[in-house]
DNA sequence: GACATATAGTTAGTTATGCAACTAATATAA
DNA sequence: TTATATTAGTTGCATAACTAACTATATGTC
């Protein structure tokens, strides 16, 4: 049991630092080099307005895995840049609404070609089956968590 | 080939925010239950230290992949906990060996337990295999991006 | 309509991250 | 041995994370 227990310790190591990290700052570095002066975490906000524009803050916390509070910084930077605005929604005056703007729209192709460049070089050598299964791997441990929270 | 390059894109949000931000809140979130005020960044410090006392700082940024300033301010941090401390090595003057105080030795044991449980709960319903299989391909995707670099 | 509750977003405070520029100590080379 | 390069660690700056407390709007109940 205690075998057990200690490689799942180690997984956990693993899942925290190394291909996570590793992933994260290749792909800032990319974007660095390509003269992009965002960082991956604005980069991945944008990536879902490109999907779906005007989404709310809430939902975008929601896609993007983040608490409500990183949003909003995410949205100020973000505007700070000019590269979204926050607009009011009208059914309902608590919801901000957050849309691209002229400029953001440029940077959704250069920014695809480098995570996807990015994601080659990750993942040179690894099959499709094989990111299946680590896909549905964290899936299951995300919802895992989650459900206990409803409990 | 677009289709495939798609599925990468994805793979990237799963890897940089689903699981292992789950994992981690869900790890912080029982230390704090425990009544443990350290965060899970100080444990990944902590743990490597139980295995191997008085490593230098660089050793510890290897074992944690975290650079050299995330290191200082860590043990900073570790060291104001009474947690830690910076001993000068004899050899090599630049270099600072981390000790674990008295204080740090009583967490091993509750943070292992912590640490064991939230890993069994995250991977609850996932094989062996297919924990294997993720450790595998972490792996390789950090030594793809890894050699990368020394190129 | 009035009061309690829930929801969306903001702000304050603390910790952590990365990069770049820096100091101090050691190693290398002329 | 002196000049140069490398290495270990620190510090400043900007961004980002989480929690908790807060404001404002909306909803539900009596």
């Amino acid at each position: 049991m205690s075998n057990n227990q200690f490689k799942r310790g180690e997984l956990y190591s693993v899942i925290n630092g190394m291909a996570t990290t590793a992933v994260a700052r290749r792909l800032q570095k990319n974007y660095r080099q390509a003269g992009l002066e965002i960082t991956i975490e604005q980069w991945s906000v944008l990536y879902h307005l490109w999907k779906e524009d005007g989404l709310s803050q809430q939902e975008l916390g929601i896609r993007t895995f983040r608490d409500k509070a990183s949003i909003t910084r995410l949205i100020d930077n973000l505007e700070r840049l000019s590269l979204v605005t926050r607009v009011a929604s009208k059914e309902d005056r608590r919801i901000n609404l957050v849309y691209l703007t002229d400029a953001a729209k440029p940077l959704q192709q250069l920014t695809y070609e480098l995570a996807n460049q990015t994601m080659n070089e990750a993942l040179h050598n690894i099959t499709k089956e094989e990111i299946e299964i680590v896909k549905n791997v964290f899936q299951r441990v995300y919802d895992n968590l989650m459900n206990k929270d409803l409990i």
